[in-house]
DNA sequence: TTACTTGCAAAAACTTTGCAGGCGC
DNA sequence: GCGCCTGCAAAGTTTTTGCAAGTAA
């Protein structure tokens, strides 16, 4: 991650390397408030503004998937495939990405029925992660 | 939208009628600020917390839905299908709802893959409506 | 050294809460 | 008339912007 950073022509610095490592950490998603918080474990001046900006970075880079959270503030995860999406678990919060939608046959339904242009969509599901699975078990 | 809100036990008053009349003029979505606007050409007092106490209810009741969108804020979209997603217009932003996703597969394929029981999901899909097609012919 | 980065503070944008007056029923 | 509803104002959150000091290369 921090490699293909200073590929793309962004410096090294101490800051950006606690923020990735702060996503890195987080089993999956996180807030930026939650990656100021992990990033201040590894450089404790890490300030908010910075996770925001780092942030932007990645995700013009594809190197990180903004997720939408219904309380209104945005989480991010690492993205490991090429076209991913997340599952998130409805109990602890950790995201898993997946690739490989086959979305083919409800988008070519979805242009037969309503004529719109499909371009592109967007995914996620919501479940239960198996270690929630088994810790319920009980 | 009107009878289902009074049957549920709210009152019939002008500024959720104008709030409902706006969604209901809107193509598709529209944000809490586009909504006042535009409930205000029918209720010209009404105010912008009442458009969000007015959405909120109608959210409980699933009369409409709320949307995601990449800029931060949400938007919403009367919901006419019991269980609907939306495609929405990249260029004039209409939204049109669809039913029928056939997400079966994919959810069975997610499971198998991460061991995640997977309860629900969320699925937005973005293109060009008809019209947006037609005009960028010419 | 030079330009990019940072972190604080302040501002902006969106949403929620408190409360006195108003309106539906 | 009673109680729910409204709209203003103010507060709370999340995110963005300005700027002087700091750091990478």
């Amino acid at each position: 991650m921090l490699a293909a950073l200073v590929k793309a022509g962004h410096s090294n610095t101490r800051a950006r390397r606690a923020v990735i490592a702060a996503i890195c950490e987080t089993g999956g998603q996180a807030s930026p408030a939650d990656l100021l918080a992990s990033g201040r474990v590894h450089h404790p001046a890490l300030g908010l503004v910075t996770v925001y900006r780092t942030l932007e970075i990645l995700l013009e880079l594809d190197l990180v998937r903004k997720l939408h959270t219904d309380d209104g503030c945005h989480s991010y995860a690492p993205s490991t495939h090429h076209h991913g999406h997340h599952v998130i678990c409805q109990q602890c919060q950790r995201a898993m990405e997946f690739e490989g939608c086959d979305l083919e046959t409800v988008v070519a339904a979805v242009e037969a029925r309503t004529g719109f242009q499909v371009r592109s969509h967007w995914l996620e599901l919501f479940g239960v992660c198996p270690e929630c699975q088994t810790k319920s078990v009980r």
